[in-house]
RNA sequence: GGUCUGGUAGCUCAGCUGGAUAGAGCAACAGCCUUCUAAGCUGUGGGUCCUGGGUUCGAAUCCCAGCCGGAUCACCA
């Protein structure tokens, strides 16, 4: 029972005892005493004064007084106006700490058989192009909410839909067939992903040339212009080639999807995420035809003249939506139908969530109608996890102007700055750990920065301004552990027996506190699916250990129960802040 | 124009299921390493919580209106 519990149950029972009124012992949850008074946890009682028919801080004294005498946890209160700061004995904070120690899985759920099963979408990306500090953003959202969903005792599918078809990889394929000189990327040493990237930039090149070229040649408006495109369509030309089965284009797509899947795989397991499915919308994007189909049959699609098909989602306060062209070609709404019924059959998925950007808000509203329409269980209450997008100073990112901030570079910059400003600190230390520290610390600034903001928000990056590894910031924690680390390895044993004997000083029960909300904060971050909250929380147990650890002596305190408790503590945050950051994705190295 | 979403310190952001005098980090300034890791700790200055109404004992937080920014409203994905 947590001491939260404790109050309110006490609170509620105060309140029956005192003035025979019921009331709900949830209305009576207490916060975090501000620093600035007495106490450990505070109840404001000013919804309790219609049954008290007194003073509001009469009414505190009163529940004050009853819970001093009737709660073992409560030593002492003081009132404020309305608020009633509780003081909890350090002996039950003493006892809290042991029992958070002997708990191996402190704060996390294991889920069972019947856990509900939870399939988390992130990633996403299209074939033709890099990764980049967009994509960053969304696969450590992705990962991180689905380590938080399984640290609440979810089983949980993490899985990628891959954009592998369409004209975008018809403008690669073209553009390597017409000026790629049979490169490689064992031929360039260049990552796959990035070659690919490198043909797509050099179709839209030729392809701008071309459309001014027209337009100079035939005083034609950009439009009109566009639409004589020879290259445009030649790509149109191979897009309707693939989709026929000609087998020269097939075999090319292959050969140059499998550069860019290498590519990926590496950016993947260097920015840590995984996945535990993969979907490729090769495979799905024919699937939604016989859902649509179908829905035609049981009136929740109509058919147009032209032989259209369409959704009229206007009761529901939407619009018009085409399922299928009249050649019965399928649209991108079609093909995530499709994928939702291949992932239905794969999996019996109690829950879905998207993570894709908030530019596709209305997408995944209309795709929720639709879902639920066709009898997908989860349909109705499918999460759109919608997050901002990442801005330079100077605004969007454009793969025009060359602003894109590209993910490999973005990593490997973050892990030279962190080994560079970590040189001197490291230079009696074998050159593979400083290197295998360098990455933890510079990925760990990364993805603490990306993931302590509200993922709803757009987020500012300045490329010029290097991350920060002081302050508020991911090394921040890694430091923090490592620090407590080294206290550990010159303690040995912790003389847990003595401890008994210890009385927990102030600070020391603050931060007893700070680690005993760490599993209401993995349930809240799982309820609102928020890595930000894991993350604040991070920093707020670190900032507290840290003065803690200013304040007081560790190994050379001479008394041996003060001591161990010390230790237990230390050791106690250190597992906490481990098993928090790791939600994040975050390593915490054992020395830095 | 319709819908959605945001606006908090010079900058980047917390706080938003209503509670006390609105918090951090960065930047600036002033201190603290013969002591367990100074990527740390302490202090100073810095606020019309976009504006105006409303609800309430109490509003940065909820409601309404307005202003400003972003997204979206494709037979693109």
């Amino acid at each position: 029972m947590t001491i939260q519990n404790i109050i309110s149950q006490g609170v509620a029972d105060a309140v029956k005892a005192l003035y025979g009124v019921d009331t709900d012992p949830r209305h009576a949850i207490p916060s975090p005493t501000k620093k600035e008074f007495e106490g450990h946890l505070t109840v404001v009682v000013f919804p309790y004064l219609k049954a008290s028919h007194k003073a509001p801080e009469q009414t505190a004294n009163e529940i004050g007084e009853w819970l001093v005498g009737n709660v073992e946890a409560i030593e002492k209160f003081n009132v404020i106006k309305g608020f009633l700061n509780l003081s909890v004995a350090p002996s039950f904070w003493r006892g809290q700490l042991s029992e958070i120690a002997a708990n191996e899985n402190y704060g996390f759920r294991q889920a069972t058989e019947t856990s509900p099963l939870v399939m988390v979408e992130y990633s996403s990306p299209n074939t033709n192009k890099p990764l980049h500090l967009g994509h960053v953003r969304n696969n450590l959202l992705g990962y991180s909410v689905a380590e938080i969903l399984k640290a609440n005792g979810n089983r949980v599918v993490k899985t990628n839909i891959v954009n592998d078809r369409g004209i975008h990889i018809c403008k690669s394929m073209l553009a390597w067939q017409k000026w790629g000189d049979g490169a490689t990327p064992e031929s360039t040493g260049k990552k796959g992903d990035h070659l690919i990237g490198d043909f797509y930039v050099a179709f839209d090149k030729h392809y701008k040339a071309e459309v001014e070229s027209i337009m100079a040649a035939e005083n034609l408006s950009k439009e009109e212009a566009e639409k004589k495109s020879q290259l445009m369509e030649e790509a149109r030309e191979m897009l309707r080639r693939w989709e026929n089965g000609d087998e020269e284009v097939r075999s090319l797509w292959k050969m140059m999807n499998e550069w860019v899947y290498a590519g990926f795989d590496e950016t993947y397991r260097r920015m840590g995420v995984d996945f535990d499915k993969i979907y490729y919308e090769s495979d799905t994007y024919l699937e939604g035809k016989d859902l649509v189909l179908g829905g035609l049959d049981k009136g929740i699609m109509y058919r147009k003249e032209d032989g259209s098909v369409w959704a009229d989602l206007t009761p529901d306060g939407l619009d018009h939506k085409l399922l299928l062209r009249a050649d019965g070609t399928s649209v991108y709404m079609t093909q995530d139908i499709g994928t939702a019924k291949l992932r239905y059959r794969d999996f019996p998925i109690d829950r879905m969530i998207y993570v894709v950007g908030n530019e596709q808000n209305y997408h995944f509203q209309v795709l929720s109608l639709l879902l639920d329409k066709l009898g997908f269980k989860w349909g109705k209450d499918l999460v759109h996890f919608s997050y901002g997008m990442v801005e330079l100073p100077e605004g969007k990112m454009k793969s025009r102007e060359g602003t894109v901030v590209d993910a490999d570079d973005l990593m490997a910059s973050m892990i030279s700055d962190a080994a560079e400003s970590s040189a001197e600190r490291f230079k009696d230390m074998p050159a593979d750990e400083a290197a295998e520290i360098s990455r933890m610390v510079g990925l760990g600034a990364l993805k603490y920065f990306l993931l302590k903001v509200d993922p709803r928000k757009n987020m500012l990056f300045n490329p010029k301004e290097s991350i920060d590894f002081n302050g508020n910031t991911g090394p921040f924690l890694q430091y923090t552990y490592a620090r407590i680390r080294s206290v550990l390895r010159k303690a040995g044993e912790i003389d847990t027996a003595a401890m008994a004997q210890a009385i927990p000083n102030e600070k020391e029960t603050a931060l007893i506190q700070k680690v005993a909300d760490f599993p209401s904060t993995v349930a809240e971050a799982g309820r609102s699916l928020s890595p930000a909250l894991i993350a604040n929380y991070c920093y707020d147990l670190a900032k507290e250990y840290n003065q803690f650890y200013h304040d007081y002596t560790i190994l050379r305190e001479e008394n041996a129960a003060v001591k161990a408790l010390r230790l237990e503590l230390s050791a106690v945050v250190a597992r906490t802040l481990r098993a928090a950051t790791s939600l994040l994705g975050i390593e915490m190295p054992e020395r830095m």
